[in-house]
DNA sequence: GCCATCTGGAGT
DNA sequence: CTCCAGATGGCC
């Protein structure tokens, strides 16, 4: 519908300056749609905008004025404009912001999207230079180049080309580029599937047949082969001719997957995600409006490409909590897409070893579908689980790996098989704290305590990032020489691992030791390719990458994070020790998990030792309910911050006053609110949370409230639908 | 988000 | 009364 606004209409425009709202330009010279990019005047400013819609004439007609120009991109169809307003109306951001911060706005400089061309009808100059002749040598009558072939081929400069040109013996012209399709191959699958994929896969094809809404949670233990799953499902929506969206945790640690997709279709995804460049983004997200991008694989900014025929998404490790936003505009991306498949009526796989309770519970509702991978792909048997109870220990001092525990090390260092030995602990010692009066060193900015790291020989807060030096006196009473490091981070354990396996290969990897993406691909290919005997890390190592030589998995301390006031640590807390101890093992060798703990009977302990997900899954359901914690009911965060504690302190105090009849009538201001939590960038942070049922009708109204409320100059509120780390 | 305009407190 | 910093509100 080519022209659906002439020249002299009225348009009402989105601008992606934060403006709350539409204004209204005429149409000039070219003719617009609705979903058009265009650039518009705005007081001294040219900002680029999106047409919504055809304006609603409120504004004097005299003061209207008009576009300067359509710019030459796709524009954005109804789905896309609808999911925009949905994604602002449910994370309470304006619309504007939403475009501005979310959308890849085309840029006024566009793409390169000719290039140009030169041919030579075969008259040479009269006067020849040794330049020239490289040129004439070069090319062929009659035939057309590109000039940036020409310059680097024959060896040539632009000027000299240029000089050709004006005299008559070279024609310049322009030549549109095509965007290079991806042709894939999506008969010829040479992995075969085992009867499980099998019957998995015919399951979901069930569930799309039916043609409805539904999306469809596939749970599949580690090494289940879910990925051989989903790319059977993508083949078909491909064949359909639709477009496919893989999205993906943390991109930068999956260059193996990427693999699987170009080994499968024979062709590489298009890949989309920070270090892609922007030349090959433009290119990405305009293939992606006219069709032509089939299968993009990305992380969670990759939901926001503006698809025009999107058949299917696939969110991979949906439970991740790195598809959480938590800055700006704090989304979820793994919620996002849901959103979007439902307006774009496409269909969607949540695909996860350990899924999030949201989407369990979502299935026990009957919202999702969902199906099970049961058995791991070929002989491979699920590691055997130990539990360790550190409480046996007779020589504890000092030492955080178990008697126990260093015999199984021993035996695989024998046998030249991994260990990996997994602590979710960053730094040296959790705590420090005063020999003489029993001070523990905090952070002055928040309410944590400082961590000693000592490879930077620094303390840092895990909380809002402060750091300072390692004090060498109390900074309480002063005493000298009596600071003590209480407890095991992954610097620690890697000291005592190393003093007592001398010999062995040893790689520690934490994400504040990890150099650079590069150098933390190279530390993992090189534990891949079994260069390395043991391997000590955090959460870095629990996701991407197989390591084929590991057989042992330990985690230290298994009870790191079930303590604290999280209401998800019971749940991160098993999701992660699941992931990790299921990375033991491989077809041919069996794999054992060691858990070293002191609380051997905990219920997350129990679950994973005695491989019943179900019933842990049900007790922290039941749990949650009766706390009346997320999902059963929905946390409104808002953080305030501001320029001191004095403005930010007011105001919270005033917004906790002002919630008070709205509190008193549906909802709880939960916690000792307000309370402060950091200093950032010269700017105060408090948080406040309110808790409602969730209920749509209770949290409009408070959405509402919040958007209502009078913020003045420097104060800033941040809204978060589900605070993760509130608590 | 940016810029012009307004406001009020401190200084002359 | 001036000067300036910070707050305020329009932008079509």
């Amino acid at each position: 519908m080519a022209g659906e606004f002439k020249s002299g209409d009225l348009v009402g425009v989105l601008p992606s300056a934060p403006i709350d709202g539409f204004l209204d330009y005429r149409v000039s010279g070219s003719e617009v749609d609705t979903g058009s990019f265009v650039m518009v005047p705005l007081g001294p400013r040219k900002v680029v905008g999106v047409v919504w819609d055809k304006g609603d004439g409120n504004f004097d007609p005299s003061r209207i004025r008009p576009i300067i120009k359509v710019l030459d991109v796709p524009g954005l169809d109804d789905n896309f404009r609808l999911f925009l307003e949905k994604v602002a109306e449910y994370n309470l951001v304006s619309l504007s912001s939403t475009l501005a911060r979310l959308t890849r706005l085309p840029e006024p400089t566009e793409g390169p999207k000719v290039e140009k061309c030169c041919r030579w009808d075969g008259n040479l100059p009269s006067k020849m230079t040794p330049t020239r002749e490289k040129v004439f040598k070069f090319l062929k009558p009659g035939r057309e180049y590109l000039i940036k072939d020409v310059i680097t081929e024959a060896g040539v400069g632009m000027d000299v080309l240029k000089r050709l040109e004006s005299g008559g013996f070279l024609q310049f012209s322009e030549k549109l580029i095509k965007d290079e399709v991806p042709v894939f191959n999506l008969e010829g699958n040479t992995v075969e599937l085992n009867d499980e994929q099998r019957s998995a896969t015919e399951k979901i094809f069930c569930i799309l047949d039916r043609e409805e809404f539904s999306p469809i949670l596939l749970k599949g233990v580690p090494g289940a082969g879910k990925t051989e799953v989903f790319l059977e499902v993508i083949a078909r929506t491909l064949k359909e001719g639709k477009q496919v969206l893989v999205l993906l945790p943390e991109i930068a640690l999956t260059s193996q997957i990427i693999k699987r997709f170009n080994d499968r279709f024979g062709e590489a995804p298009f890949e989309w995600h920070s270090s892609v460049s922007k030349v090959q983004k433009r290119k990405i997200w305009r293939m992606a409006g006219e069709g032509t991008a089939q299968l993009v694989v990305g992380a969670r900014s990759a939901l926001f490409l503006p698809f025009s025929n999107l058949g299917l998404i696939v969110v991979d490790e949906e439970h991740d909590s790195s598809y959480k936003q938590d800055s700006g505009i704090i989304y979820n991306a793994r919620d996002m897409a849901v959103l979007r498949a439902s307006l774009y009526k496409a269909n969607i796989i949540l695909v996860s070893a350990t899924p999030s309770l949201e989407s369990l519970v979502n299935v026990t509702k009957g919202k999702y579908e969902r199906v099970d991978l049961l058995s791991r792909f070929g002989d491979a048997t699920l590691p055997e689980i130990d539990i360790i109870d550190m409480k046996g220990e007779t020589d504890t001092s000092g030492k955080w790996i178990s008697g126990a525990l260093i015999k199984e090390i021993s035996d695989r260092l024998q046998k030249g098989e991994q260990s990996l030995l997994f602590l979710n602990r960053r730094g040296y010692a959790p705590i420090t704290v005063c020999a003489n009066c029993g001070n523990q060193v905090g952070c002055t900015d928040c309410d944590a305590r400082l961590v000693e790291h000592r490879y930077f020989n620094e303390m840092i807060c895990h909380q809002c990032g402060a750091r300072s030096v390692v004090p060498k006196k109390c900074p309480d009473c002063h005493a000298e020489e009596m600071m003590v490091p209480l407890g095991p981070g992954i610097e620690r354990l890697a000291e005592e691992v190393k003093s007592i396996f001398k010999q062995a290969q040893i790689e520690v990897l934490s994400s504040d030791l990890v150099e650079s993406p590069m150098q933390l691909k190279d530390t993992l290919e090189k534990i891949s390719k079994g260069e390395v005997d043991i391997i000590i890390g955090t959460q870095i190592i629990a996701k991407g990458h197989n390591f084929p030589y590991l057989t042992l998995v330990a985690v230290i301390d298994a009870d790191v994070g079930l303590q604290g006031g999280d209401f998800r640590a019971a749940e991160r807390t098993f999701q992660i020790i699941r992931q990790v101890t299921g990375r033991s093992g491989r077809a041919d060798i069996p794999g054992i998990a060691l858990l070293q703990t002191w609380n051997p009977d905990h219920p997350v302990i129990q679950a994973i030792t005695s491989n019943n997900d179900e019933a842990f899954w049900e007790a922290e359901s039941r749990e949650r309910e009766v706390t009346g914690s997320p999902p059963f009911s929905q946390y409104i965060g808002v953080i305030v911050s501001g320029k001191d504690v004095d403005e930010v302190e007011g105001f919270s105090m005033a917004l906790a006053q002002d919630s008070k009849p709205l509190m008193d009538e549906n909802y709880e201001l939960y916690g000792p609110a307000p309370a402060p939590i950091a200093r950032i960038q010269g700017r105060v942070r408090y948080r406040l949370l309110i808790k409602a049922e969730r209920s749509l009708r209770v949290q409009r109204a408070i959405r509402m409230w919040l958007n209502q409320f009078k913020i003045p100059g420097s104060i800033r509120l941040t809204i978060d639908v589900d605070p993760q780390r509130f608590l």
